[in-house]
RNA sequence: GGGCCUGUAGCUCAAUUGGUUAGAGCAGAGCGCUCAUAACGCUUUGGUUGGGGGUUCAAGUCCCUCCGGGCCUACCA
């Protein structure tokens, strides 16, 4: 059986990440993760923090850390709010280990032993002040174009012309203020991507059914201009990947680091080897190396489009240029962007809800479940407090919490917390059986696909028909004249608590969890005949009426946190 | 500037890839139910598919043009 290679876009380690960019790669990852595994797929979900480059190097100093010890913290809070909204990653790696130094060298080595790497020499601009290279966007000035003061050296913001850093009027670094700068000659290798090119282009070809957000970005790049161009995949950094050339040293290449992006997709295979250092599992190789078992592996990523250009060329040329028979993705889902609230979420404006705030007002699954429900798969869409509440009170209170509530409640008071024997299912049942299994057929369907929304909606119809049986069958008035086929339809309606809470596990596995405990089952098995699921718990099963499932969000709430999380983040 | 995406009901989104009368949920209106978290069910009002033009037996879907929103543009990650 196919086995389920899944990947979600590395979180960059800087800082705590927003709602936006947890259902841009991380949450929906985790929603296949979870469907396969019920399934009875074998799966592999893999994850880290991408800890190298600039950005970090200076929020350590900001933190008057050392890198190493910043990463090490950060890595730490990100792994616990990661737990705190139940991504269930069978490892939680880091760019930065032992393995990723290992593989990110040997693969230069492969890479250069097979031609595709060049030396060249450029010439960038140097910060004496900071002591260090500054990336042309670290680099501010007026714009020659239109005069506004905080263009960056990549490009003004204000007129959005393209600059080089050296077309800056008073060049400054953005990190000092510094105008002590001075251009300098430097080394860097560079991967011969544009030798690849047809290789990656064939193999984008042969894709079928990839999302055109995927598809047109990476033609795009392929195509556009004088085609792919190569890029430069080593950087003048202190904290970094040292660059050897497999286990040898690279002469002339002392004191520098691979860059990011070159190390970072890399880790995706690299945390398959901490995932066995760390004893969770053996053999990563069976996941990763086609000659050694990686045949029947189906492998998926996800991230924000932000992210695809790495992943459908940089990435794969590095896979297709070490030569070796490495596995490469099969499926690659991308997300377009959550905004907040008529604007962008940000992370430097603290503008939105970051994952530690979200936790600290509500539940996981209350966020699991709006986000993966309004997930931008088509668009860039939007969050918005009304929005949410409503989602929320609807979906979660009304439809599925209140179902669990009347249900249990019902059966409590006249016949006690088991589940009622006698009885039997007529036309309505199956009226209801039918029903359900064509929702599950396509819930099925659109989780296979990874059609985010869609899914959604059949869960949430799925949750429907059960208010809708009860409403046909009224088992408050048919126990006045028939207590059996009233018990006949309770015992159904119980049963549907736990098929609810089998089918919603992806979306919300806490409540899920919590109605399975009600139920007093651990029987998860995802059901192949509803009639059959359906019986799963038999006349005199105990059971316990759970606490309220979903509570509703008050307008008092949604005005108190409409307004904490409109400005600053303090 | 170039490329790509996008604009559908008050709101959030669909529409089997050109094929009946453009559908759901929410919100609004009416009715029903009283087991339940004032919950649930049924019925129902909302659309010149951003504007204009074209191709076609047939256009939300394809082409042109205008208007609006977004992303990318290779040294942020």
């Amino acid at each position: 059986m196919t086995r389920h290679l899944i990947t979600s876009a590395i979180p960059y380690i800087n800082g705590i990440k927003h709602l936006g960019n947890l259902i841009g790669s991380q949450l929906p990852a985790d929603l296949f993760a979870r469907y396969q595994r019920a399934r009875g797929r074998e799966v592999l979900f893999l994850c880290a923090t991408d800890e190298h480059g600039t950005p970090a190097e200076l929020a350590a100093a900001k933190a008057g850390l050392p890198v190493a010890d910043y990463c090490k913290q950060m890595h730490a809070t990100q792994s616990k709010l990661a737990e705190g909204f139940r991504l269930s990653f069978d490892h939680y790696g880091r760019s930065s280990s032992a393995q990723n130094h290992a593989l990110t060298q040997h693969f230069a080595g492969k890479l250069a032993e097979n031609g595709l790497i060049e030396e060249r020499s450029e010439r960038q601009v140097y910060s004496n002040a900071d002591g260090r290279f500054l990336p042309d966007r670290y680099i501010e000035g007026t714009c020659p174009n239109c005069g506004y003061d905080k263009a960056r050296g990549d490009q003004c913001e204000n007129c959005t012309k393209q600059l080089e850093p050296t077309d800056l009027i008073d060049p400054r670094s953005a990190i000092s203020g510094s105008t002590d700068l001075e251009v300098r000659e430097t080394k860097h290798l560079y991967l011969l991507q544009s030798k690849l090119k047809d290789d990656l282009d064939a193999w984008i070809d042969s894709q079928t059914g990839w999302p055109v957000l995927t598809t047109s970005i990476a033609k795009k790049w392929l195509h556009d201009g004088y085609g792919l161009q190569d890029r430069g995949i080593t950087r003048d950094l202190d904290w970094g990947i040292p660059v050897r050339r497999g286990d040898a040293d690279w002469p002339g290449m002392e004191g520098k680091v691979f860059y990011v992006w070159f190390d970072a997709p890399i880790e995706y295979i690299a945390c398959g080897a901490e995932w066995v250092e760390a004893g969770k599992g053996e053999d990563w190789e069976r996941w990763w190396r086609t000659d050694k078992g990686a045949d029947d592996v189906r492998y998926t990523q996800f991230m924000g489009k932000d992210n695809v250009p790495f992943h459908t060329l940089s990435f794969p040329a590095t896979l297709i240029g070490s030569g070796e028979p490495w596995k490469r993705v099969d499926y690659l889902k991308s997300f377009n962007y959550l905004n907040y609230d008529g604007g962008q979420f940000s992370t430097s404006q603290g503008r939105g809800i970051f994952m530690d705030q979200a936790l600290e007002i509500l539940p996981a699954d209350y966020w699991r479940w709006w986000l993966l429900s309004h997930v931008p798969e088509s668009s860039d869409s939007e969050f918005t407090w009304e929005n949410f509440q409503v989602s929320v009170n609807k979906d979660l209170a009304d439809v599925l919490g209140n179902f669990v509530s009347r249900v249990t409640k019902f059966c409590r008071s006249k016949f006690g917390e088991t589940v009622p024997e006698g009885g039997a299912w007529g036309a309505q049942e199956e009226a209801l059986i039918a029903e359900l299994t064509e929702h599950l057929t396509a819930y099925e369907r659109h989780m296979e696909a990874i059609e985010i929304r869609k899914a959604a909606g059949e869960l949430r119809a799925i949750w429907v028909a059960g208010n809708e049986y009860l409403q046909a069958s009224a088992p408050w008035s048919v126990f006045k004249e028939d207590p059996e086929r009233a018990a006949a339809q309770i015992r159904l309606a119980l049963n549907l608590i736990r098929l609810y809470a089998v089918l919603s596990a992806p979306f919300i596995p806490d409540a899920s969890g919590t109605l399975m405990e009600a139920m007093r089952t651990e029987d998860a098995n995802w059901p192949s005949d509803l009639s059959a699921a359906l019986k799963a718990l038999p006349a005199g099963h105990a059971f316990t009426v759970p606490d309220v499932t979903f509570r509703k969000i008050s307008d008092e709430e949604r005005e108190t946190w409409q307004d904490r999380f409109a400005g600053q983040r303090t």
